[in-house]
DNA sequence: TCCCAGGGAGGAT
DNA sequence: ATCCTCCATGGG
């Protein structure tokens, strides 16, 4: 913690281990291409992120030190120098804290399942520190999903990034350098949808996406108040939106609302549920959806997401 | 050239 | 309810 009492524009400091609640793997949660905002920059063993905090842009790099169990988190921090500085250390850890899950039990979840569920106890050691994150910022979170359907991450996260660039706030740092914010509703809202492709590549999702941010702008569509909602009642309200179905809505609720009961079913998940869960048999979608969330209640999303990365690296 | 990627919409059956 | 096909784009 620095040891200043006004608030300063640079920081450096740690988030012990005793901080976090079991558990962490830092490279394997960041690297885990969970849908609520672009990938961090990766520069070696270290991750930066771009977030507004209290309405201040704020740009932090983080590193672990020592194993998943004994660990210390590094953090340095830099904000905006052209904004009224806030107390960082406390806002930032305490954001830090929700974004990459900090304060969820694994030792619970991994306790609890591992004699009960033979097929998810077998992803426990490998992927073991793996938490789900959460995003800050429900349209960015909304959006990110709309750009991953029937998308790479690869590609999807490369769309975002142009997004930034192109319809983006840009930032400048107190320590010099300069980043794009996620563009906001109102400047996506503005868009032909064909500019808005031709500058991202995102193909057909530009329609969707534009046609959301014009109904958040012009007040039809509430995402704070959908967000609050019952698991049911959001899912419902998810789906009649453009570009909006089944998987894209349950990464919004997941990773945007932060609803852990939410398990998005894409071709991995499909996949590999139906062979370990359904001997190989045929199960639809929804079908594995209403599996997951009712076999794992409140642990569904953290389910899908272990069984996801388990699938996707192979191990299917 | 074909197939796939953290799918969804519209239609036919 | 389930099964087509098409939808852009880039990577393998």
């Amino acid at each position: 913690m620095a040891g200043l009492s006004t608030p300063t524009l640079h920081l450096t400091f740690e988030i012990s281990g005793a901080e976090v609640n079991g558990p962490l793997n830092l490279t394997g949660t960041l690297l885990s291409a969970q849908t609520c905002e672009p990938e961090w920059v990766k520069d070696g063993a270290s991750f930066t992120d771009v977030e507004v905090l209290n309405g201040t842009p704020v740009k932090y790099t983080l590193s672990q030190t020592g194993d998943s169990d004994r660990f210390s988190l590094n953090v340095r921090a830099t904000q905006a120098d052209t904004v009224t500085p806030i107390e960082l250390a406390l806002s930032l850890k305490e954001h830090l804290s929700y974004v990459l899950g900090l304060k969820d039990d694994l030792v619970l979840f991994y306790r609890r399942f591992v004699e009960e569920d033979e097929v998810l106890s077998l992803t426990f050691t490998r992927l073991r520190g793996l938490r789900l994150m959460r995003g800050t910022d429900l349209f960015q979170a909304l959006t990110c999903s709309l750009l991953s359907q029937n998308n790479s991450v690869r590609l999807w996260n490369r769309s975002a990034r142009l997004m930034m660039k192109y319809y983006g706030r840009v930032v400048r740092f107190s320590d010099g350098s300069q980043e794009f914010l996620f563009p906001r509703a109102r400047a996506l809202a503005r868009l032909n949808p064909r500019e808005l492709r031709s500058k991202t590549s995102m193909g057909y999702r530009a329609n969707p996406i534009v046609n959301v941010s014009r109904m958040v702008v012009d007040g039809d569509l509430d995402l704070i108040d959908l967000a609050g909602r019952q698991y049911e009642d959001a899912l419902d309200l998810l789906l009649e939106l453009p570009g909006v179905g089944p998987k894209v809505a349950d990464c919004f609720l997941l990773y945007g609302a932060g609803q852990l009961e939410a398990a998005p079913v894409d071709v991995w998940i499909h996949r590999i549920v139906s062979k370990l869960y359904f001997r190989g048999e045929k199960v639809s979608r929804l079908r594995t959806a209403r599996f997951l969330r009712e076999r794992f209640r409140e642990w569904a999303g953290y389910a899908q997401l272990y069984l996801f990365d388990y699938a996707r690296r192979g191990q299917l």
